[in-house]
RNA sequence: GCGCCUGUAGCUCAGCUGGAUAGAGCAACGGACUUCUAAUCCGUAGGCCGGGGGUUCGAAUCCCUCCAGGCGUACCA
């Protein structure tokens, strides 16, 4: 409908300027708005006052240019006017928008979708939490958000895989390895001390237990050095185990999952240490080796192996991202803690160092969540061991509370997640506000189907049948065409709470039409119209919630 | 000190990359269930968009500056 109206905006200067109404060819961006207050149209467009200085004219004058000059052959504007400083708007005619529904039936699943991905292959890492401990509530964050970015852009058109990169080496993998041994001799009667930077949690004797089940007192016999590597293995592997069935429950899925371990077993950070040696901007200085990201925009340069010989985190890190690359994707997201933030430059400058454009990588950085109850912070702390997880969260409130409260907010903006909100059944908690949409429709279509089939081949072949003339009617069906332009947004920028406030007004505006406006009536051309108007709701809000990760259910 | 993020109604947040009279929900107040699910709806009230400068026809939005809060600033991850 935009579209249809830029068009002819166009036509209307084009033909303006022949007429001689216009003195100037050259016209600027034309862009149509839909303007927040209902008395301003459906549609206006600033293009008279952009083109002021250029035309030499007043705004008004060139509005009037316009419309003298405007063609309307299928009868879609109702009325316009030249309004304020020179803004022009548009009044559509109610069967104009009809369309719009039809098309939500003909493209049903993937109503909403655009393929402005064109198949570009994307790869979105997220979570990636280490395999230390459970997933907490900043982790669900992550993964409700990543998942759903995943989920825009794949429905969008882009070919995406979803990753999870663990950190299955390195010093706090030892530590943990550490942690379980201690509770295991603990286990055989040897008490010793447990230091403060040891992982503290419940699970961890858990491990210890099941190991010992297992292996009774065999690892006292073995060196302690193995004996702590096999403990690594064991509890990291477990505690992934965990995370992957906490992920399944959220219905976070991933396409791979990458070890860390890996890169060294495969050479690759040895390779691109030495790659970057030969370009001379890695060098030594103090016994230990330093990438110059300075040179990229780093405020300093930054270690890769220190003066023990051992590689940083941020060595293997590099190796990652150069990975990613060379598996050919087009673009690479990361969503990190927000705490990482100073880590965004230096691995943009090993990815320009390597020869890659930095802006096919993209950080999505994520702002705390404060878990509360009643209004109350809870403490947190993984290393104590004192904290709710992932999974306890999702057992308290569900899965499609906490993942809607998640996506509810930008990820810009710090989260309060209170656990005593996100169990309520009111407008506090807006879930079931969009949620409780679908479950209405589908109850007036489970009751409409008693009497009569439901049956809308009229309207296949001829829409404008349809008896739709009430203004909640139609806020409804202009709300609906603007579904696609809202995920085609939310997939340019990354941000799935568009989606989220997009259903929620939708919603509203469902709500209001249900309580003024009978569907089932005795009118048998309006009850068939009013169906179908609601069913293309109901298609609407199933395919909103699906790109979150949230459930559309049938009744509730 | 430097860097990133944030500052919008009493509270929690939107604001479509510059548009017209700044919007929702909660809380407050007043209404609507013999009715397709009241997990809902309707109405009232509530604002120097942190402060100050600038850019232009036009600024919550862009630039500068100051103030406040959060995070980061390791040969930790």
């Amino acid at each position: 409908m935009k579209l249809i109206i830029k068009n002819i905006i166009i036509d209307a200067l084009e033909k303006a300027y022949q007429a001689k109404l216009l003195p100037s060819s050259s016209f600027t961006k034309i862009t149509i708005e839909e303007p927040k207050i209902e008395s301003h149209g459906d549609f206006s467009t600033n293009i008279a006052m952009t083109m002021a200085s250029i035309q030499k004219m007043a705004p008004k004058k060139i509005a009037e240019a316009i419309l003298s000059s405007i063609d309307d052959p299928d009868n879609i504007i109702k009325d316009t006017q030249i309004a304020g400083p020179g803004f022009i708007n548009f009044f559509i005619n109610t069967k104009a928008w009809y369309p719009s529904l039809a098309k939500i039936f003909r493209e049903d699943l993937k109503f909403g979708s655009e393929n402005i991905g064109k198949g570009k292959k994307v790869q979105i890492e997220f979570v990636s939490a280490n395999p230390t401990g459970p997933l907490h509530v900043g982790h669900g964050r992550g993964a409700a958000v990543g998942d759903a970015v995943a989920r825009i852009l794949s429905f969008a058109g882009y070919n995406v895989k979803k990753e999870y990169y663990v950190n299955d080496s390195g010093r706090q993998i030892k530590t943990l390895g550490t942690s379980v041994f201690l509770r295991y001799k603990s286990i055989l009667g040897m008490d010793d001390p447990f230091p403060d930077d040891c992982y503290q949690g419940e699970y961890i004797i858990d491990i210890a237990k099941n190991i010992y089940n297992d292996k009774k007192d065999a690892l006292l016999k073995t060196d302690e050095k193995s004996a702590v590597f096999y403990c690594s293995k064991i509890a990291a592997k477990d505690i992934l185990t965990g995370i992957k069935k906490d992920l399944n429950s959220f219905d976070v899925i991933f396409d791979n999952w990458f070890s860390e371990q890996s890169l060294f077993d495969s050479g690759m950070v040895e390779k691109t240490i030495k790659k970057f040696k030969e370009q001379k901007i890695i060098y030594e200085k103090d016994g230990a080796l330093w990438f110059k990201t300075t040179d990229f925009g780093d405020e300093k340069d930054r270690v890769v192996i220190r003066g023990n010989g051992i590689t940083t985190y941020f060595a293997s890190d590099i190796a990652y991202h150069q990975e990613k690359f060379l598996r050919g994707y087009d673009e690479v997201i990361d969503v990190w803690g927000a705490d990482h933030h100073g880590y965004i430059q230096r691995i943009k400058a090993s990815i320009e160092a390597s020869g890659t454009d930095r802006k096919k990588f993209h950080v999505i950085l994520i702002q705390l969540v404060n878990l509360l109850r009643n209004g109350k912070q809870i403490a947190m702390s993984t290393r104590s061991g004192q904290f709710i997880s992932l999974k306890d969260v999702i057992d308290e409130v569900g899965k499609d509370a906490a993942r809607f409260i998640f996506l509810s907010r930008h990820y810009d903006s710090p989260l309060d997640f209170d656990l005593e909100i996100a169990k309520k059944k009111t407008n506090d908690n807006p879930v079931y506000y969009v949620q409780y949409v679908h479950a209405r429709i589908s109850s007036i279509l489970r009751k409409a189907e008693e009497s009569n089939p439901v049956d809308f081949s009229a309207f296949d072949n001829n829409i404008s049948e349809l008896l739709l003339n009430e203004i909640e009617e139609i806020r409804l069906i202009k709300a609906l065409s603007f579904y696609p332009d809202t995920v085609k947004i939310s997939a340019l920028q990354k941000e799935p709470h568009k989606i989220t406030f997009y259903l929620m007004n939708l919603a509203s505006l469902f709500h209001s039409y249900y309580n003024k406006h009978k569907v089932l009536t005795d009118n048998h051309a309006i009850m068939q119209s009013r169906l179908y108007l609601i069913t293309a709701v109901l298609k609407t809000i199933r395919n909103g919630l699906n790109l979150l990760g949230i459930s559309a259910p049938e009744a509730m």
